[in-house]
DNA sequence: GTTGACATATTACAGCTGACCGGTAAAAGC
DNA sequence: GCTTTTACCGGTCAGCTGTAATATGTCAAC
């Protein structure tokens, strides 16, 4: 038996290496190498977990979407039981904006992914289906929330849900500092406020 | 006297051919020489206009920009006089979201723009300002229609323009499939109508 | 202690990059 | 016809790229 190492672990490393790469001196400088040389190891080492720079890059960006589902889940545990959905969906908005160091990364890390799909069909695949899913999980939210009575039944589910997906658009605003965090917040806060009713 | 060349519209046809680059291809691929291919000349002859890659992208954002007012202004132009100031932010939007090829090729350009502003101070400082021009243009519409009682006073001006912005946030979903334009038209309107009182 | 399997490192390669520079062509004033 | 100015070309340079091939290191089982 050979020396044995944790490959999803060496994995996860590589990629963080790479979120801290793409975050600190953009996707245009997220080479193998540099990757390399921020993870502390050789880039032949890199080689030998990905075999090919796109296949690191979709890795991080699936691992940088389970860690952002990662920190929604804590975020709602700390919810009441049941959680209101206005505070799930909250929650939800505030992991996707880059609002704190690791949001801010994975944040940063989506939108060069995006931007990468738009000319790539493989990436573009899969940004689309993470995208969808994740709107899918919104609306099931928001449906629950309407027949729940937390949501004016006057209200059709999949525009409301575009609408909080449109909130995303909020990050250029705070990363270009045209906005303060605060600001974003009342955003969010005052969207939410007017979707559901104030009753329970 | 020299040969005499149009300055103005050679960086003009150049920073164009950029755009398609960045459209077709990605900003990844938009390179000085692939630039000058597609612009059908040397990359000496680019160099001639432009004395460095980040001149071009500069002077192709602002260009972009710049168009993108244009065909702002002849959208309201086409509106009733005066324009009603729902139909004129309904104007801003629809141009700003890659809903036709011109404007989606100025999207693409802009995006591109927003990431290499997070890692380069000049780009950084006239992205920001670029945007913080389009705030308080926003802004402005936003408080003469709530003077004029074309929005409830309760609104706060500064929140909802950021609200307005937000709805830019549209623009993955369009562009990753994962809803149609009409969706996005839709959930701007909604939002609009929302926003409106529905009196005049 | 040899073997086998895998981890890691080294090196090589072909291609593209941005920046730079010398040369040339053309046009207009003198 | 000569000079000056501008427009543009094509080559060169050092440096970086992704990927592949190769070599060395490491450790458990036999």
């Amino acid at each position: 038996m050979p020396k044995q190492v944790d490959h999803r672990e060496r994995r996860e490393t590589i990629a963080r290496a790479l979120w801290r790469v793409v975050e600190q001196r953009g996707i245009a400088h997220a080479s193998v190498r540099e990757v390399a040389q921020e993870a502390g190891i050789s880039h032949g080492a890199v080689q030998h977990y990905f075999a090919t720079r796109e296949e690191l890059l979709v890795f991080a960006m699936d691992f940088a979407s389970e860690q952002t589902s990662l920190r929604v889940a804590d975020g709602v545990r700390e919810l009441g039981n049941p959680p209101h959905p206005r505070d799930m969906l909250r929650a939800m908005l505030t992991e996707m904006l880059p609002l704190r160091p690791d949001a801010r990364a994975t944040s940063r890390m989506s939108a060069a992914y995006v931007l990468e799909a738009l000319h790539n069909a493989n990436i573009h695949a899969r940004a689309r289906d993470g995208l969808a899913h994740g709107r899918d999980l919104i609306e099931q939210i928001v449906r629950q929330a309407i027949t729940d009575g937390h949501i004016s039944p006057d209200r059709d589910p999949a525009t409301e849900t575009h609408l909080l997906l449109a909130l995303t658009g909020l990050t250029p605003l705070i990363e270009l500092s045209v906005i303060e965090p605060q600001d974003a917040l009342a955003a969010v806060d005052q969207h939410l406020n007017r979707l559901f009713t104030n009753k329970t």
